[in-house]
DNA sequence: GCAGGAATGGTAGTATACAAGTCTGACCAT
DNA sequence: ATGGTCAGACTTGTATACTACCATTCCTGC
């Protein structure tokens, strides 16, 4: 596992959380991998307080499992809980894109507009590493623009089910595509096209369905059934 | 502030949860109230540390807000918490329901239906204090027959906000079309209209929005702005 | 009487200690 | 060799102690 040096002003507890969403989503932790709560304080440098809240909030997201008396696991990837995350984006980016296409002001057309050039940017260069971050930023100024910020932070922990997935996909089948995805959708929301806009996410998120048969394959070991 | 008694089995945490949640729905938390770990801990018969993490869950989904070194209290009424939890249950509410419509089957029929025979039941006898029950439970029950049950438990907590809502509203308007609606969707659902569902849902949530303003008016001082 | 500062009591955040259950492996009896 | 059992080293759940910080209050000095 990666352990990221303490923020100053960070508490223990975020601290702890940040590091392993981290980890998780990047596979670091591979799912089934066992937490110890007293393990992961000591690597911290922390108590197990905050380390123990921080693992209690991820078995909310059911992203880690926790068996009393007997220990705690990352969750293997469950097809159940991806679909069922895939569906809540799905619905979700569906009806705040439409949003946006009646509602959204100049300021939060910026935004996106210079995401979306700086994805470019990288993808020209080779700098794949980056698009990760901007890809999600992107989704997220689409909810900050149509005011539903509550709704993208109560749903952010779920999806990093779909993060997972979307990790072994940038791994494995190395596709790009999502960038052009973004200039499209942004495009849509600046036309105010909300049939073409809802069409575009539906697509979007249609690329990792596709992938995760072939990661399946892959590495049979993380999914659970 | 109520204190239900501790069942067997249950661990300290969850019941620390099951009375805050509770008496935040039923406003006996009042929105603004204080909220002191330590005397909650010791009205329960248990130690801080349960309590705390309780707490923290519920600081999780905007509940309660906790001040560092100074105090937490339970959040009062944020019209955007209100609005962004009823646009969330709008949306997810419509493409559930119209997934029923679909792919329901019998037992999910026989559920929603032995549950809404109880509500009108219950409204025949002037026993409305029932049906705040029975009316989430429908709702879950959708939610289940087509097997988005995460998706259910992980708004549910954000719902309270609506939910706290909706007690002010039986309490000041007494109203409860709400049953009628209930058996309209249900009649929808079996018949597979999707267009009658989808209207349906967004009927019977904008009686909560109209409710509000009334409320408003009788109680400002739950509500933050 | 009033302004300022120190003492006081309270809070959440963290650390540590203890309780209760589970698994493992050694060891002994059959 | 096999099966049972018991000790010990884990685990999470809970309790308690301590720390740093904030707000109020009350006393002091003017």
């Amino acid at each position: 596992m990666e352990v990221y040096s303490k923020r100053r002003g960070e508490t223990a507890r975020d601290y702890a959380l940040r590091v392993l969403k981290g980890n998780i989503i990047s596979l670091d932790l591979m799912p089934g991998t066992a937490i110890s709560e007293n393990e992961l304080a000591t690597e911290l440098g922390i108590s197990r307080t905050p380390v123990r809240e921080a693992v209690i909030e991820l078995a909310k997201a059911y992203l880690i499992e926790i068996y009393p008396q007997r220990g705690s696991f990352v969750s293997l990837i469950d097809p159940k809980m991806v679909e069922e995350a895939r569906f809540l984006r799905r619905i979700t980016d569906t009806a705040v894109i439409e949003a946006a296409c009646d509602e959204i002001d100049e300021k939060g057309i910026a935004a996106l507009e210079d995401n979306v050039s700086l994805q470019e940017f990288y993808l020209s260069k080779g700098m794949t590493e980056k698009i990760f971050d901007l890809d999600n930023k992107f989704h997220k100024g689409i909810y900050e623009a149509v005011k539903k910020d509550i709704v993208y932070e109560i749903h952010s922990t779920l999806m990093i089910h779909f993060d997972r997935v979307r990790t072994l996909s940038v791994e494995t089948v190395k596709d790009f595509k999502v960038v052009g995805d973004h200039r499209k959708m942004l495009e849509a929301i600046k036309a105010g096209d909300k049939v073409t806009a809802a069409q575009l996410v539906e697509k979007h998120l249609n690329r990792y369905q596709i992938d995760e048969k072939e990661i399946r394959s892959q590495r049979p070991e993380y999914f659970k059934a």
